[in-house]
RNA sequence: GGAGCUUUAGCUCAGUUUGGUUAGAGCGCCAGUCUGUCACACUGGAGGCCGCGAGUUCGAGUCUCGUAAGCUCCGCCA
């Protein structure tokens, strides 16, 4: 097709440029037909630019323009003019284009939604149209922060000497922590790849090859149910380095996240972050992610309560259990409705109830006050700052299920009370580290790794993994930004001996961690240095970059919280004869039943 | 695996409490008028399987059951 190919785009003319003939492409994005004249407001990706057709002296352009809908394709030819009437809205709003010639290169059916504005759209008509999702303003800029994200990783990285090297995505089936995406191989029938749930292998691998710095920007895969920070392929900034302490890593990071906010948002931020352990994280807000953009610390009154007649809390005492409050500040007017509200939220995390203490005119209401002595109230009130108005929440369970609960009603006290919101301009940064290596399972007496099984034990910690294997701490590192996990690593096992302990404490046989690891312990034994990393996760980086609370918004293409792409129509069955080449049937008996 | 919310015009939603004529609004769309608009304005018009399937009822957008999709959360996410 021929056509005018433009001189500029629709952001960048100004006032300079009056008199001169330009050329621009676009999309019509608004055509206004005043009769003896017409105004279509021209757009790409740049900017929008006010074009204008005279009639009187273009009838030729004004039977074109006339034609001319929402999304169009044009290519307008023209001169540059000072406005009569000035748009101080857009940064073109000073000028507009005096047609000479138009042409329409495509014409557009009208959209399902409004490409113009930031009007609410259903999710999926949204996830549908995605080509037209895409076009609207809310989601460029999305995709512009995070290609700006690309190209600062690439040049923090790469000035500070690392080198980026792919890794497969075609690999080995280990199971161990999230379910593996699996791909068929039609060469090895029966058996199959999985897609990496992260390079973590392959890039302490490349340590014992001696590439000492390594990134990638990689694709991730991991088969678990969505959320809305969730999503089945994920994208992970991935960092290895050699002969480093936890420091090195730290402040390299500090260092990335800084250049971060500086180019994208413009915003100076201090380091070192504040660092928190594991316990102190729990025991203070109740989440290995706090977000530290508010205090409202959670107490425990173990010791307030500990010779408490109080069934409840005797009990819990007794099997080593957590009674712990947190101070609602100013919100002892919640009615009893509220308060049921709360305690079902708190359910949800396992609570099985929740108690309360408010005071009111001076007065102490609580329906737990009869089993409590006046001295334990007392405590109680002054270890919680207990002020008129306010709203104590206790809860008593085990010591992780009790924290938990509180912290998961830190957040929504912040929700409800306007606090977050007040907070969204401003930025906290934490490292919480000293996790504990092993995790028992709630349900059995089963280990699993906090981390990853290749997560060293700390120094301190090696003499624990023979005497109390299960109470050592990792050297771990996690990244928590306004309480979001952005990142999370480690200093790596590079001892065989302590690597194939490690596997047997997680009940791993010699001839399974040989089977499943058996090339990472082969390479263990050929001078695997110290080495250790970290990941961020690329897309919730984005997501507080621009302040979105939906992965999907910052992903061009996501899918749906079932695993589906609305768009393409994926996933989808495939034909038999694509399956007989791969040796495979459908038995789809089971899900059919159940 | 579990819980909750939503589904009505192209879009965003009201209507469901208490079943009852012809299901509404705003925006958009179509046609016409209009020389300074920028969410143009004005006049007129078109547009509905009330997600889908059963059931209750003389009668269902409204009540009951089932089902699908989207979203949020718990479990899960080494």
């Amino acid at each position: 097709m021929n056509f005018n190919k433009r001189t500029h785009n629709c952001g960048e003319l100004r006032i300079n440029e009056a008199g001169q003939n330009v050329v621009l492409n676009g999309w019509a994005n608004v055509a206004r037909d005043l009769g003896n004249l017409i105004f279509i407001d021209l757009r790409d990706r740049w900017g929008i630019t006010q074009i204008v057709i005279e009639p009187d002296s273009n009838p030729e352009a004004a039977k074109i323009g006339q034609q001319i809908r929402s999304e169009f394709v044009l290519s307008v030819s023209g001169i540059v003019r000072k406005r009569e009437n000035p748009n101080d809205k857009i940064p073109t709003g000073l000028i507009e284009i005096l047609i000479s010639e138009i042409q329409i290169l495509n014409q557009s059916e009208l959209p399902p939604f409004h490409i113009t504005g930031d009007s609410e759209v259903g999710e999926d008509l949204r996830l549908k149209y995605r080509f037209l999702d895409l076009r609207r303003q809310r989601l460029q800029n999305n995709m512009l922060v995070r290609s700006k994200l690309y190209q600062i990783t690439h040049s923090y990285f790469y000035d500070n000497d690392f080198i980026e090297i792919e890794t497969p995505v075609l690999m080995k089936s280990t199971p161990e922590g999230a379910r593996d995406f699996l791909v068929p191989s039609r060469l090895h029938k029966g058996n199959f790849y999985a897609l990496p749930q992260s390079p973590q292998i392959f890039k302490q691998i490349l340590m014992v090859s001696g590439y000492e710095r390594y990134m990638q920007i990689v694709k991730c895969f991991r088969d678990e149910d969505l959320r809305s920070d969730r999503q089945p392929e994920f994208t992970q900034i991935d960092v290895e380095m050699s002969f480093v302490n936890q420091d090195d890593i730290i402040e390299l990071t500090e260092g990335f996240i800084k250049r971060i906010w500086k180019e994208i948002l413009n915003v100076d931020i201090t380091a070192p972050f504040q660092r928190l352990s594991y316990k102190d994280a729990m025991e203070n807000y109740g989440s290995d992610k706090p977000d530290l953009r508010f205090d409202m610390k959670i107490k425990s009154i173990n010791e307030i309560v500990a010779n408490s007649e109080f069934k409840v809390f005797k009990d819990i005492l007794e099997s080593d259990g957590q009674i712990a409050l947190i101070n609602a500040k100013g919100c002892a007017s919640y009615s009893r409705k509220q308060i049921d509200e709360l305690t079902n939220f708190a359910k949800k995390y396992g609570a099985k109830g929740l108690a309360w203490i408010k005071l009111i005119d001076g007065e102490i209401k609580s329906p737990i006050a009869k089993f409590l002595t006046e001295k334990e109230l007392k405590e109680i009130s002054e270890i919680a700052n207990l002020e008129e108005g306010d709203l104590l929440l206790i809860s008593s369970d085990t010591w992780n299920k009790s924290l938990t609960i509180l912290g998961a009603l830190r957040l929504e006290i912040a929700k409800k009370q306007g606090i977050l919101e007040k907070a969204k301009n401003n930025y906290s940064f934490l490292w919480v580290v000293d996790f504990p290596l092993f995790e028992k399972a709630e349900d059995s007496d089963e280990y699993y790794s906090m981390h990853h099984p290749f997560t060293s034990p700390k120094t301190d910690s090696l003499d624990m993994l023979e005497k109390d294997p299960y109470s050592a701490n990792a050297i771990a590192h996690d990244l928590v930004i306004n309480g979001h996990e952005v990142g999370g690593g480690s200093i790596r096992i590079h001892d065989k001996s302590i690597q194939e302990k490690m596997f047997k404490l997680l009940g791993l046989s010699d001839e399974e961690a040989n089977e499943k690891f058996g090339f990472l312990l082969d390479a263990l034994k050929y001078g695997a240095p110290p080495h250790g990393g970290i990941a961020f996760g690329l897309d919730r980086l984005v997501m507080i970059l621009t302040g979105i609370d939906n992965i999907r918004d910052v992903i061009a293409f996501p899918k749906t919280t079932t695993g589906a792409s609305l768009m393409e129509g994926s996933p989808s069955n495939v034909s038999e004869s694509q399956l007989s080449e791969l040796g495979l049937k459908l038995d789809l008996k089971k899900s059919a039943d159940s």
